[in-house]
DNA sequence: GATGAATGAGGGTTCATTCAT
DNA sequence: TATGAATGAACCCTCATTCAT
């Protein structure tokens, strides 16, 4: 029997689940603990969800269209390059980050055992390499147009998702603007502006 | 009953467990694995280590002395002040984190779930303040020696450990060399140099 | 809320789930099977059966009657007493047996689960009573005619009964008609003919 | 970890768990109830046994040995054929049928349901197949000895088999005397001898 | 009548921990 | 010190049954 791919419910224990994989991880989450705070029964979540490994599946594979789009869709920067609309593009990114608290801890938590989830890994690189592009075009274009100075756009591809990786993974407990500020500039220099 | 502090074979379970965390996160990894990797019995894991928990919390702390003296004593960087010394540093820094894979994974899984392990992020976090507040230092001496351009030294701070712990998470597969170089550049930019 | 006895869902559904129970026994079978092997919903098994306890009963008990007539009422056995009439009747028997593969199937899971399943067993040790003491006539018959040799019609109709539901549970890939020759010309023997 | 193949816990549990499915059959039987009644804790069972389907087919397959040995190694009967050799064969035959009560209800349940039990059934078909044909052996010998009746010896070997079984399936209330006795008798009819 | 989402009791199984040897 | 059998809490999952639509 298909599992219903929509419905309120299944959005609450998605949400749940969500939240309580980023919380505790894969293991230390139990069903019953999803069932209770998402306020239905235990054998519900199985009605929308074929079983825990699924759920975490979806968990990590479902929200990273969303993801896509944000990221990578980001005001039309290739066609019409400028330091602002780069500084605009790195701060949605770093708000982004920092907004999506929860996916983005499950996303580290996978990545973190590469081994253990290569399903997901695989869905994960793809992304990961699809960014990486994206940000290799924004530093081709920023060159040509004599804007960026010279890059490696690999190199800042490489950096630059690193340090978004690692500005979510690092600081949970800090205040948001103060950090917020800090971690645009600090972006900007990895792209060779704002020094 | 005082467990043994010493001893090769709490040696050989130290290591194998800290590998088996960080491939795996604590839940999976279990005690019967932990002592068959290790080669020794079962029961043997007991001799050394009060419980499981126990020995996940020193897997994640006994390790923090001797990243600190890797990290923060690097080569008299506050005294004699350059750009070539900090390089030096920087690149110490990255190839320190790329090189501890296994403990920076459990760092990591430790990080991604802070309200688990909170007794453990505590003394994480001991760490991570020293270790901010020394690279301040060293922001601040560059430009008061006038060869680092003007900078928040918090801001590079904060971004310097978001990256170097981005680095370390967001790049399992690639090969050593040329990636170490482009991480060691944007570093460089972090700090407004070398470029 | 009295159950629908008939309908044309209701004969599929009996039949489907006799055939699983024949298959899989009681606990292996499972509603949602029954239902999706006959074309029907989940709930609608539940609108002509009041549980699958109740439907598992009427699966052992409601063909006995069919039952009862083919393999009691062979053709005035008793009434014109021959030795071919008796082979004729045998023969009938073990097709019979042969052929009501799924049912016999039921009957033998049930009768070899006898504490478990105590009250169909009262309605089939009624029926194997009245088997039992047909057979028991057909020999006492027998034997007034001169036509049997002398036995214990008791023990006969043990071994006869015995026999067929031997045969029945035993025999499953070797095809028919040797098979079947080969368990009539034994039957007969258990009657004292055809040695 | 390779399970112990001895020791009295894993006997006592063995013998429990043999008793139980076969009177409740296997999906009925549960871990919980086999561990109670063997005076073990529940974790125990799985100390000697990988999982319940490991244990069942364990139950169905370990006895075969001495099945083998009890019904098929019977007093050189083939070396020095006679009649009343032959009554004693069978006598041990449907003593031992009777006898091992639990270990033949047990291969009925599996019998009764091939495809679920496929594997089992392949190693039961082995020894159903040696049976047969020692039993085949025994006729032909018995008929060039002149001393049993024209027969085909697989004929034999069919109705034997099934007699044997049905017997096993179909009596279970009876007191022993008078039903071994008639069964006795019976067999010898299926051999041609006995009238 | 027909449907299938919701429920939760009960099953198999894992695994940290204890402890007698 | 070293071992591994014994334990049982807690997990995931199945499935009969109910009931609103």
């Amino acid at each position: 029997m298909a599992k219903p791919r929509s419905g309120e419910k299944r959005t609450k224990i998605f949400r749940t689940a969500l939240r309580l994989f980023a919380q505790n991880g894969y293991s230390k989450t139990t069903i019953k603990d999803i069932a209770a705070e998402s306020n239905v029964s235990f054998g519900t979540v199985f009605t929308y969800f074929e079983n825990k490994e699924e759920l975490f599946h979806l968990c990590v594979t479902e929200p990273i269209e969303e993801f896509r789009h944000h990221l990578l869709e980001t005001s039309g920067i290739l066609e019409y390059f400028s330091i602002d609309k780069l500084k605009e593009m790195i701060n949605e990114h770093v708000a982004y980050f920092l907004e999506k608290e929860d996916y983005l801890r499950v996303i580290q938590y996978v990545i973190g055992q590469p081994e253990r989830f290569s399903k997901m890994m695989e869905e994960l690189d793809l992304f990961s390499d699809e960014f990486m592009s994206f940000v290799q075009n924004v530093v081709k274009t920023g060159m040509e147009k004599g804007v960026l100075p010279e890059s490696n756009p690999e190199e800042v591809g490489y950096g630059y998702l690193a340090f978004l990786m690692g500005a979510r993974l690092t600081f949970t407990d800090y205040p948001g603007v103060q950090l917020t500020n800090a971690l645009e500039k600090q972006a900007y220099r990895l792209f060779g502006i704002g020094i």
